[in-house]
DNA sequence: GTAGTCACG
DNA sequence: ACGTACGTGACTACA
């Protein structure tokens, strides 16, 4: 067997690529879909070829001698999606990078380069594969030439080949016959015109007869039917113009070598950085057994010797800095990874001598003796440990969500990747789904560990350097890090809520929820799952035939903004957004938090602190940062969180806390001025834009004017403005123009903000917090607009966010210096919660006034609202 | 697993 | 012309 070659249409598989394959982008905006889909079809064919050459042919912009034979050739075809245009360099640059030869010529198209380098090859004896999407390589199959052509089906890609035999099978036609063909029946995809009234049946019909349009033209007056033969006659100059067209020429004057075209490794680290720009998690895979990454698993070893550990132990105490996991099985300590330099990696197992409490009281050593150490999300590691220095600890989670806060996750093979350019398997990968808790593969949960270990030594370095570079260092080590323990704390308080109350909540209302139930079927004349938005818009806007508003992509939008304008329609409306808003309240709130209750009377959330793009945090399982408050039946559920007996909440909230932001960080002096004088801002601020006195505004002003205020917060437009007042999109844009020329400081800021994203690729708040923008590269209007709106709020936001979070932690702390028994147990964005003990109370908002006012110095104040109460209903 | 909806700041 | 306010998480339906 001779040796092979595989050819690859560029353009036309990238083409069918961008089409087969769901739009991708990656987190600067590019579009990577067609080049995703190029590889994974690249790949495929490799893989079952396995050649010894390899090369991509592109057609260039210059115009082909084609071009010069028929004035219109492609002249009318669609022109290249941008999104597509754009990943044409993108590929190219991936296959260069994986020393690929692409073969170009000015002058030529790809299909006459791939014609010319298969036919040589076959005359120098090689086996050629030539991948397409475009039929017309057809006319170049032979014995030894093998045309693919790949179809993107639902169930994968799969792959049609063609040997002549092949063709002639499907085609009845020679290959050669193929450019006959084209020439009759035409191809509108290439703008070959064919001839008018032959389609592919008579054309084929044609060809098979007569072998070649030149002989049917000799024997045009046998040709049937009669439509064919006139068209043929009249157009037969058209058809030898078409054939020209369509012939690939096989005499290219290309230099190729082809010994350039030798597989070579493909996986090389300008590739790997590509796939890492372009964030092809699946490729990267491809490069895991290259180079000398994976190297560091032989350094791997895992400690069961407790003598052994001791001078572990001992030794790490003394390095430069130490790596560290506690590696946890549930609520069980299975062991820990230790990393302090390429060939200290260890597992130490919690087996035999070694205890789980023996491990945990030797970090807490260690983090006391150490000069620094690192670990990766420090809070799930936090009760097992008794008490350490915080120092010198890193948690390199947070310093990679510091460095990009878009992404997901942040895992070890993560950070490994982003940070340290390396790939190494998955927790999953090496363990399964379910993780350490379940893996009974000893050696995998020791390769595991030390992996962890390693990552979290090693990437310490690159992420220091990083965080120092883009200016996050002191928002890290004074905000972030410290916010762990915060959190930790406020985890394990909880927050007590009355189990037997909330059950009578729940029971409450399902007699409503029955009565609602019977009237809607009733009105709607059949039962159906009010639930199930399909169902549901089926009966209002198809049985009940209510005008439709907005459309989803499934159908009809069922939301509650489109149901209160048909409440007026039909009766049963009103009983369906009150049924949803009843159903929402028990399965959520009555029922959701009642499985959460603990043992203790308590409900344990967790507190994310890597989720949000902009800096604030989240809570989970469940969420208490969405319990019902706008509505009074929903905002009864407060009242069964309490205090523990003897304490009371003492709640606290920041006053408008984001407009404050934005006036002190835009420095604009008249709204500066106007927080200086007036307690009610949108007041103020309707007196101001609609130019009349304080005490003359009217409700609708004012309304007018605080929905300006919180438009702004979020990236003003017109449209989002029309849409909360009602008003059109020209009032609206009348009102934020007006709202401009009152404070031009706010607009000169927001502009500004968005030039810059635009210009950096990213916004900062006042302590220095990043979010890139990468919407902002993107060329739709839709991605652009909203990318520009992220720019002006995430400032903002962020600020806000990195302002609770300073008077958190002191709170916290000052609550814990001066020896009291209150405790913060909930943070809501612009609130925080404190369970207070009784006598406490006084100094309780004293401290919550001092810390969170003095949180930040802004040019303007920081206002704080406060109450207590007997139940969070009360403390609100 | 995704889409739609709705609770909060 | 395009067609959305910014940031989250939980629940239900449905493929």
């Amino acid at each position: 067997m001779g040796e092979k070659i595989v050819l690859i249409d560029g353009h036309s598989i990238l083409n069918r690529a961008f089409y087969g394959v769901p739009d991708l982008t990656n987190s600067e905006g590019l579009h990577t879909n067609a080049v995703y889909g190029f590889l994974n079809i690249m790949f495929k064919i490799l893989e079952e070829e396995k050649p010894d050459y390899l090369a991509v042919a592109f057609d260039l912009k210059a115009p082909t001698f084609r071009h010069k034979m028929y004035a219109e050739y492609k002249g009318t075809r669609k022109p290249m999606p941008q999104e597509l245009h754009q990943q044409v360099p993108v590929i190219q640059d991936m296959l260069r990078a994986m020393e690929i030869p692409l073969l170009m010529l000015e002058g030529y198209e790809a299909d006459d380069l791939l014609g010319t380098v298969s036919k040589r090859m076959e005359q120098e004896g090689l086996e050629v594969c030539v991948v397409s999407g475009d039929r017309d390589l057809l006319q170049l199959a032979t014995e030894h030439i093998m045309i693919r052509i790949p179809k993107t089906k639902r169930t994968g890609t799969e792959i049609e080949n063609y040997h002549t035999a092949d063709v002639l099978e499907k085609y009845q036609v020679t290959p050669l016959q193929i450019i006959d063909l084209k020439a009759l029946m035409g191809d509108a995809s290439d703008n070959i015109p064919g001839i008018p009234g032959v389609g592919e049946k008579t054309a084929t019909k044609i060809i098979a007869a007569y072998g070649s349009i030149e002989n049917a033209y000799a024997h045009v007056e046998e040709i049937k039917p009669n439509k064919a033969k006139e068209s043929l006659r009249e157009h037969y100059a058209l058809a030898q113009l078409s054939k020209e067209l369509a012939t690939i020429n096989i005499e290219a004057p290309l230099e190729f070598e082809l010994e350039e075209a030798s597989m070579g490794v493909l996986y090389t680290e300008e590739a790997f950085e590509l796939c890492k720009r372009l964030e092809f998690k699946n490729m990267l895979s491809r490069f895991e057994c290259q180079g000398p990454v994976n190297r560091v698993s032989e350094n791997f070893r895992k400690v069961s010797d407790l003598a052994e550990a001791e001078k572990i132990f001992e030794t790490a105490a003394k390095a430069a800095h130490v790596g560290f996991e506690l590696i946890l099985a549930g609520k069980r300590v299975r062991g820990c990874a230790l990393c302090f330099s390429e060939e200290d990696i260890y597992f130490i197992p919690a087996e035999g001598f070694i205890s789980g409490a023996y491990l945990c009281g030797k970090i807490d050593m260690l983090l006391n003796e150490t000069a620094a150490a690192s670990t990766l999300d420090l809070k799930a590691q936090l009760p097992f440990f008794a008490n350490h220095a915080r120092e010198k600890l890193y948690d390199l989670a947070l310093a990679a969500y510091l460095l990009n806060p878009l992404k997901d996750k942040y895992t070890y093979e993560d950070v490994a990747k982003e940070h340290m350019s390396m790939m190494i398997p998955s927790q999953e990968e090496l363990l399964g789904r379910k993780g350490f808790e379940g893996a009974e593969d000893e050696k995998a949960v020791s390769d595991c560990a030390c992996y962890i270990g390693y990552v979290a030594w090693a990437a310490l370095e690159p992420m220091q350097k990083k965080l120092l570079d883009t200016g996050m260092d002191t928002l890290f080590r004074e905000i972030e890090m410290p916010l762990v323990y915060t959190l930790h704390d406020m985890e394990r308080e909880g927050i007590r809520v009355e189990a037997a109350a909330l059950k009578q909540y729940g029971e409450q209302l399902i007699g409503r929820i029955g009565e609602l139930e019977t009237e809607i079927y009733a009105m709607a004349g059949e039962t159906f799952n009010i639930n199930s938005p399909k169902q549901l818009g089926v009966i209002l806007f198809e049985k009940l035939k209510l005008p439709y508003g907005k459309k989803t992509k499934t159908g009809y939008s069922t939301a509650a903004d489109v149901l209160e304008k048909l409440a007026d329609e039909a009766p049963v409306v009103s009983r369906i957004l009150e049924y949803r808003q009843l159903t929402k309240l028990k399965s959520t709130y009555a029922d959701g938090l009642a499985n959460y209750i603990a043992e203790d009377g308590r409900i344990h959330s967790t507190f994310k602190q890597t989720i949000t793009a902009t800096g604030r945090i989240s809570s989970t399982e469940p969420n208490l940062q969405n319990i019902p408050i706008r509505m009074e039946l929903g905002r009864l559920i407060r009242k069964v969180f309490i205090p523990k007996d003897g304490y009371v909440f003492v709640d606290a909230d920041y006053s408008q806390i984001e407009l404050r932001v934005l006036a002190a960080i835009s420095g604009d002096e008249t709204l500066i001025h106007a927080y200086r004088e007036a307690q009610d801002i949108h007041r103020i601020t309707a007196s101001q834009v609609f130019h009349i006195p304080f005490d003359e505004v009217t409700d609708l002003q004012r309304r007018n004017a605080k929905a300006v205020n919180f438009g702004i917060v979020y990236g003003i437009s017109s449209f989002g403005l029309s849409q909360d007042l009602s008003i059109t999109r020209k009032e609206a844009a009348q009102y934020i123009e007006k709202y401009f020329e009152t404070y031009p400081g706010i607009k000169k800021f927001l502009d500004d903000t968005v030039e810059n994203a635009k210009k950096e690729g990213y916004v900062t708040t006042l302590f220095g917090r990043r979010r890139p923008m990468p919407e902002l590269k993107a060329g739709n209007f839709m991605q652009r607009s909203f990318g520009e709106r992220v720019a002006m709020n995430a400032p903002i936001q962020g600020t806000a966010a990195d302002i609770i979070k300073i008077a958190m932690i002191r709170v916290n702390d000052r609550l814990k210096a001066e020896n009291l028994k209150s405790r913060l147990i909930l943070q809501v964005h612009d609130e925080l919660l404190i369970e207070a003990e009784e006598s406490e109370t006084d100094e309780v908002k004293r401290i919550l006034l001092e810390e969170m006012q003095g949180a930040a110095e802004l040019s303007v104040k920081l206002e704080i609202d406060m109450h207590t109460g007997k139940s969070w209903y009360e403390a609100k």
